[in-house]
DNA sequence: CAGTATCCGGTTAGATACTG
DNA sequence: CAGTATCTAACCGGATACTG
């Protein structure tokens, strides 16, 4: 490399750029909080909605089973009536709780920046 | 904190958590790609877009607002014929340059075990 | 209990055409 | 050159009803 280019940046947009496949995963609206709310430990299906809070049964499962596809969680289904299914962070899983604390560190330090621009910016368009 | 449960878990989804509001922006196709090529140094509208890829203007626009509103990249314009714009890192911008490195380290080390459970997974749906 | 099926509104991004 | 305006398709997340 000539420049200075960061080495993830790639020619183009490109789905498959490791970065860009884990953004996509922990970008979405609940992953990160689910993640966060199994560091705790295993937990079934509806101890997890009521932790998250404000996710429905359909998005949480699908956060679940993307989660699960990935290799960041195990599903752990009981055949009793009525059923139970534990999940769990998985040592794929709990080693991007590093990377999440960085992400979380940065926010609480800048953040409030982030929104003084913000609202400065926000100020100058509506004059 | 009685449990072992991360700092940034709250009660439920907030819009206004510093972790969602990193990700909220940082999460979205483009971003992370722009601030990458950024790093190189200051650069015009139509470059950028050639240096992305694929992207098209009215979405790299959007990008540069978002950047620029919260702090993260400056816009100058220079009031010539044609018009000349130039984009460039703000140390707040060049700040998150170290936890978008860790994003893609956490990345590459781990996406082809990610991309294994992917596979394994899938086809395990259908048989 | 732990989902699935269905419908719906809002957002995101792409294509294209146009402008100061 | 650096955008804006408009239209459109695709996707995401939420609400509700239903089921093994």
């Amino acid at each position: 490399m000539t420049s200075a280019t960061a080495a993830w940046v790639g020619d183009g947009y490109d789905p498959e750029c490791p970065t860009r496949v884990l953004l996509d995963r922990v970008g979405d609206k609940w992953t990160v909080l689910v993640i966060g709310v199994l560091a705790d430990g295993p937990m079934r299906f509806t101890a997890l909605r009521d932790r998250v809070g404000g996710v429905s049964g359909k998005v949480l499962t699908a956060t679940l089973r993307a989660l699960a596809r990935d290799g960041l969680v195990t599903r752990t289904a009981y055949p009793t009536i009525p059923p139970r299914v534990d999940y769990e962070l998985t040592d794929l899983g709990r080693s991007l709780q590093g990377p999440l604390d960085v992400i979380r560190d940065w926010s609480e330090q800048h953040i409030a920046a982030v929104i003084a621009h913000r609202d400065k910016f926000d100020d100058g368009a509506s004059e």
